[in-house]
DNA sequence: CATGGTTGGG
């Protein structure tokens, strides 16, 4: 009575409801109206404190021609009664916001009530809604609640049907107790509801003994044991279990799962932590239908149990550690859908595939099956749509040259396999196509030109990694449509660059032979291009005009080419590489429309000019910008030091001069240990396709995953003045600092001491003085130091890491002494120990010189950055083909510069990181070419 | 029965 008093509004309204039920006769009907007027008159109430944006209750109104109510939009009237029974709110097309009133409780015969899909902006879910006492069916899905559940919805006792999914775990219920009091309950679904807290999710779920669909997906459950069987009491009408992504183990799930009588026939296990073998008692499951263990970490092989059941249609196995080969006796007759990618089976598979008649989609990507692929297998299944047999290397193809096969197929996915040496021709009769994968398959021949006009629905065609020759036609005429991704890249294409299709979103035509200007990408007007590599080619002349009209272009990578000019009229929002042609002229002032680019590498061109001062304001997102080995003068001007993403800042190699900026400082990507800008660039995807070259202690590398974690200054070989200002000492995240060659002078700061990321230190050929700070000592991440040929005086700090990295770090400074130098100080006494010292002459053994490459304090950065890093990023990437390819790309080329690295390491590290390292890959990629580890 | 959204339906 207390609260009811806090809420004077509630007492109000109740005593004007009391009033109305005296007054009123309920039933029976007047000039052929059902509506009764009290619910009318609530409805009305609850709308106004509605925003219907959409119009959706424009239908419920107080005129008199929307007198019946029984008629507006979403309400049904009881046919007897004429009471509103229910209320369909959804707002799957037109989203309601606003209060939900308690005006909705004057509908006391409300059986069904569905707000799902709406947008309530945060609200709490009404604790009242628990007082409609008869409801059945109640779906609150989706609408943008938040907060804890009220338990309140637990006195809904005749409750049926419970929908209450939610965004990314905005709603929460710390304990489901009163879940447990809905006996009635047959489909009950809590997908992203946070569940974190609710230790007794299990023996609640128990207790719902009517239950048939369960759906707890991405709820964060927590792992606990499964009753006891003395208590259990489960349901036996479960047939639907949905359980994926909650980090489940095996012991938690499966006897609990098995104590189910058979009557379970949709189980989704994706996504958790299972763990061993899959049990035999999956067998005892007998009306299954559809089965996914799919991203777990099951080992062994595939239990017989499972075999050849009749009512299987679905199995999803990929992403475990499954072994062995799969049986025919597990190959049910009924599957439509088999999905094995990414384990470790072996075997020939194919043959009993091919009894398989009622198959649509078969995936084994990443296996080891071993097997000649023949038509005889492919005999019976003319349901096929799609066959995914991507990085099977013991895959071969065995058909006649006129093979009709009986399906008509949509994807195609043979990356890896050995299709070659000649194109599949039997792809030709293959109409329906909608994405082509014959990349890095052994092709070796010429283009078919058929290709082009074969499927009107051709959205991804990528026959990269071939040995594709010739000219490519024009058959611009004949492009599908639909065409998203082309890639061609890694061929020996020549002649001139093709017509390109103007509604294609990726286009990579990079390493390939493509020769003369590329006037012609201009006779379209290609406004959906977002990601265009024509790099390394041997590509020349100048830009044309139409840069500017490519609206949508993200990625322009156009390096390693002979294109020549100006650069003007770009207009690209993320990443541009223009590196390594012969561009002339100044930076054109049209990057200044490009504010949102975050890379910009125009190195090794023949640019002049000075750096504009405006790109320091312009460029707020830039993370990388390199305009190393150009003809740029003049200073750089201190703007510059807004950019506050910036990590990499490669201007050497030109002619500047003056003095370093005192305002790097606010560089603070070059402070923090991440970087915002790149790291929503990274989880936008964006970053999957971006890479950069760096030139790292004298060898330019392409940076990929790890680019996030440099931080590189390189103003070497200009004409810069002055000294190093401490300024530049609180950069504390830098790992590379280069002012080699130029004429810079005073003594070193002795605030250096700070920068203890730094891996690689170059302030060679300068005019420095004084003496070595103590501090630099304290750089035990310094794989690379070269302080030689300045005029730097005294005793060089005494500390074995330093002494380690060789004379000649040091040589050209008269006034230097001490070790690794030859050349001992007045006063001390020579007393070397060899197995400190090691070699004093400075001179390095090749293998110790190649070590420091990258030093160790880099490449455990780069772990912490990737233990981060991989895991925001891969969710995303497992169901995005081109993400997922590209990506896997990308990781295959830095776990081999990590195996190299690993290889010459002297680190104790080593061995645990190893063992961590490749259980990660054998989990997530489990691939060819896995390098022997060392012992 | 109840799978669509400003997000996955594996």
């Amino acid at each position: 009575m207390i609260k009811f008093f806090q809420h004077p509004h509630l007492l109000v309204i109740v005593l004007l409801l009391g009033l109305r039920t005296t007054c009123e006769q309920s039933i029976g009907t007047k000039d052929g109206i059902r509506c009764l007027e009290k619910e009318r008159e609530a409805l009305l109430r609850f709308k106004d404190e509605l925003i219907d944006d959409y119009g959706q209750l424009s239908s419920w109104g107080n005129q008199k021609d929307k007198e019946e109510c029984c008629k507006w939009s979403g309400v049904l009237c009881d046919n007897l009664t004429n009471h509103i029974i229910q209320l369909d709110l959804h707002g799957a097309s037109a989203p309601l916001g606003g209060n939900i009133s308690v005006w909705l409780l004057e509908i006391q015969h409300l059986k069904y009530l569905d707000l799902s899909l709406n947008s309530f902006n945060h609200r709490r879910i009404p604790q009242f809604i628990g007082s409609l006492g008869k409801l059945q069916y109640l779906d609150l899905s989706d609408s943008w609640f938040s907060g804890e559940i009220p338990h309140h919805l637990g006195n809904l006792s005749e409750l049926q049907f419970l929908g209450l999914s939610a965004y990314a775990g905005m709603l929460t219920s710390t304990n489901l107790d009163w879940l447990s009091r809905l006996h009635s309950l047959r489909y009950l679904r809590l997908s992203s509801v946070n569940l974190t807290m609710a230790t007794n999710w299990l023996q609640t779920i128990n207790k719902l003994i009517q239950l048939e669909v369960l759906y707890l997906s991405d709820c964060h459950l927590p792992t606990v044991l499964p009753p006891s069987p003395s208590t259990f009491n489960a349901s036996n009408s479960l047939y639907k279990l949905d359980l994926f992504g909650n980090d489940l183990s095996s012991s938690c799930v499966f006897p609990w799962l098995f104590n189910f009588s058979s009557g379970l026939s949709y189980i989704e296990l994706g996504s958790n932590k299972l763990q061993g073998p899959i049990p035999d008692d999956i067998g005892n499951l007998l009306s299954l239908s559809y089965l996914s263990l799919s991203q777990n970490q099951l080992e062994g092989e595939i239990p017989m149990a499972l075999g050849n059941r009749s009512s299987l249609s679905y199995l999803d196995l990929t992403n475990n550690q499954l072994t062995g080969t799969v049986p025919d006796l597990v190959l049910s007759f009924s599957l439509k859908n088999l999905y094995l990618d990414h384990n470790m089976f072996n075997g020939t598979v194919t043959q009993s595939i091919g009894s398989l008649y009622k198959l649509e989609c078969l995936g084994l990507h990443s296996n080891h099956f071993d097997d000649i692929i023949t038509e005889s297998h492919f005999f019976n299944l003319s349901q096929l749509r799609i066959l995914d047999l991507s990085y099977n290397p013991g895959i071969s193809f065995d058909f006649s040259l006129g093979w009709n096969p009986p399906f008509q197929l949509t994807e195609v996915l043979l990356r890896g396999c050995k299709v070659g040496p000649h194109f599949p021709t039997w792809l030709r009769t293959q109409t329906r196509l909608y994405e082509l994968d014959i990349s890095n398959a052994g092709i070796l021949d010429t283009f078919p030109d058929w290709l082009w006009e074969l499927s009107s629905n051709l959205d991804d065609l990528n026959v990269s990694h071939n040995n594709f020759h010739g000219v490519l036609h024009d058959f611009s005429s004949k492009f599908s449509t639909n065409f998203r991704t082309i890639d061609l890249s890694f061929n020996h294409f020549s002649g001139s660059l093709p017509i390109l299709p103007p509604n294609a979103s990726l286009l990579d035509l990079s390493s390939n032979k493509f020769a003369g200007p590329i006037t012609n990408l201009c006779n379209e007007t290609n406004s959906s291009w977002s990601y265009l590599d024509l790099s390394n080619n041997l590509l020349s002349g100048q830009l044309p005009d139409c840069f500017a009209n490519l609206s949508n272009l993200r990625f322009l990578k156009l390096a390693h080419n002979n294109f020549s000019g100006n650069i003007h009229s770009l207009n690209i929002r993320f990443s541009l590489h223009l590196q390594n042609n012969s561009f002339t002229g100044e930076i054109p002032t049209s990057l200044r429309n490009c504010t949102s680019l975050a890379f910009i590498d125009l190195s090794r061109n023949k640019l002049t000019g000075k750096i504009p001062t405006w790109m320091g304001n312009t460029f707020t997102s830039l993370v990388f910008l390199s305009l190393r080995s150009n003809e740029f003068f003049g200073s750089i001007p201190s703007n510059l030091c807004h950019l506050s993403h910036l990590q990499v800042l490669d201007f050497s190699l030109n002619k500047i001069s003056g003095a370093i900026p005192k305002c790097l400082n606010n560089l603070t990507a070059m402070i923090e240990v991440d970087n915002e800008s790149y790291v929503s660039s990274f989880s936008s995807g964006l970053q999957s396709y971006e890479s950069a070259s760096v030139i790292w202690k004298s060898n330019e590398r392409e940076y990929i995953n790890t680019l996030r974690l440099m931080r590189l200054i390189d103003l070497s070989s200009n004409n810069l003045v002055g000294d190093i200002p401490a300024e530049i000492t609180s950069l504390v995240t830098l790992v590379g600092l280069n002012l080699s060659r130029n004429n810079l002078s005073g003594i070193l700061p002795a605030s250096i001491e700070q920068l203890r990321s730094l891996d690689f230190l170059d302030l060679s050929r300068n005019n420095f003085s004084g003496g070595i700070p103590a501090g630099v000592s304290q750089l035990d991440q310094l794989g690379v130091l070269d302080l030689s040929y300045n005029n730097l005086s005294g005793k060089i700090p005494q500390n074995i890491h330093l002494q380690t990295l060789g004379a000649s770090a040091f040589e050209g400074n008269p006034d230097l002494c001490g070790l690794p130098l030859n050349k001992t100080c007045p006063g001390d006494e020579i007393a070397q120990d060899p197995k400190i010292i090691g070699n004093a002459s400075g001179m390095k053994d090749p293998k110790e010189e190649e070590d420091k490459l990258i030093s160790d304090g880099f490449y455990i950065s780069m772990v912490v950055g990737f233990v981060f890093g991989f895991w925001g990023v891969c969710g995303t990437l497992v169901f995005n083909n081109l993400w997922r390819i590209a990506f896997f790309k990308l990781w295959n080329s830095s776990m081999d510069w990590l195996y190299v690295k690993i290889a010459i390491s002297k680190i104790r590290l080593k061995e645990a990181f190893h063992k961590f390292m490749n259980s990660l890959r054998s989990r997530f990629f489990v691939s060819e070419n896995v390098p022997k580890q060392e012992k």
